[in-house]
DNA sequence: GCAAAAGTGTTGATTGTACACCCATGT
DNA sequence: ACATGGGTGTACAATCAACACTTTTGC
């Protein structure tokens, strides 16, 4: 499959290429994001986002969902494309071009064996540690990008497990917006949307009383985009 | 100035990069994207984005000026990163990465001669002729981002000239969204944004009666941008 | 004097925001 | 019985959207 650079390319320099994602999940109450700690050079111990290199035969967006696959044990997962970096220094060993994505993935389903194994911690975005290269350049475009398309996509959900309370999910969205939302409203946008569907079923975890389970009812979201009827989440 | 691959990256492989730009420009009423005949394989003879190589000891947002550059003289220009291409087909003759940007350029301060050397023409956004690779895709996504970012932030007036007038702002509005507006609606949002500053002088090359000139306030920009103050144009 | 574009305010509808009390339950 | 979080409706404010006539001037 391998393609050898033809004559009227021979003039030109390839470059290493990384992808590096910033994967974000959501525990009790905190947005947080996944880190390791990099047992290799160069900047070995130091706190990284989890990141590999592009290889020739593969495609950008499959090597990012193979990075985050390594780390996570997860495949069909939101993946999108942030942003790439190509400062001359920003990797202090090399002219390596980054291409950084970002991920939300469900905490419940990722394989905490691998996480350990690799020497992954989960950090609040609110307290990142330093990190190496760009990367708190790329976690901070992550967070910005979140709270912008968590305002007309329904990404939160990909947070959550399948089944959530509305408290829960408003707790989601404070997280992600890093403040507080009045709670009558929250759960009558969310409802009027048509959006997320009631079941019989309580979750006792959060209170004595119990609150609802919802699912995200995804044929209504699919009829509201395709009327392009826009959305306002929030 | 140029690294050579440390130890600890021996093992992978370096790939080609691109950067596309694709630039809008707008004349009289018409959103246009300037295009190249390609002069050189492959897809000689093809229209297709301004494009080069992304070369060893050169940022990645650097070789995007150079590239616009290199086609219209201009420099000091809106020039924004739009996403990274990385599928591996996308390029016909070899696995190339691109990095496609997009630019907002002041038609009138353009170099015509340059571009005619170079073979390009400009091309109504609504009647883009069939492009090379996956060049139409970045087109596309640029004029979205466009509009999205219209919304919110000033750079509309980046396509036009220092000194415009209301309804000549209100056509370029029109045309990067497609849609009519109301006359009394934006002048009445524009001017109560503080935004623009009158001039005494008119200009009569659109009417009789004449329109007056305004100018973009870059101090009130800066002032509101900075207070946090969320602005809506359009 | 008339055609052609510039300029100007008001009203009703919709949307957003602020706010306080009762309910169900486990201890 | 009380502490805890879940659930509910209303009123005011702000924003948005629709709409028609007068002004200026070159021909």
């Amino acid at each position: 499959m391998q393609k050898s650079t033809p004559p009227f390319y021979r003039q030109e320099t390839p470059i290493l290429i990384a992808v590096d994602c910033v994967i974000f999940g959501y525990h009790e109450g905190q947005l947080n994001i996944l880190l390791v700690k990099r047992d290799f050079e160069p900047g070995l111990g130091q706190w990284s986002l989890m990141g590999g290199f592009l290889k020739s035969n593969e495609a950008l967006d499959l090597a990012a969902q193979r990075i985050l696959n390594q780390l996570t044990g997860l495949t069909n997962v939101y993946l999108e494309q942030l942003h790439a970096y190509g400062d001359l220094q920003r990797d202090t060993a090399a002219r390596v071009l980054s291409v950084a994505y970002y991920a939300l993935i469900n905490v419940k389903n990722s394989n905490e064996q691998l996480t350990q194994t690799q020497h992954a911690e989960w950090f609040p975005i609110n307290n990142i540690p330093e990190l190496i290269f760009d990367h708190r350049e790329m976690c901070d475009k992550a967070w910005k990008r979140l709270q912008r398309k968590s305002l007309s996509q329904p990404i939160g959900f990909e947070l959550l497990p399948t089944r959530f309370t509305i408290p829960q999910l408003q707790q989601l969205y404070e997280a992600i917006h890093n403040e507080t939302l009045d709670k009558r409203n929250f759960r009558k946008n969310i409802l009027l949307s048509g959006l997320i569907t009631k079941l019989e079923e309580k979750n006792k975890e959060g209170s004595k009383k119990g609150a609802f389970y919802y699912l995200f009812n995804t044929e209504k979201y699919a009829e509201l985009t395709e009327s392009g009827t826009s959305i306002q989440f929030k």
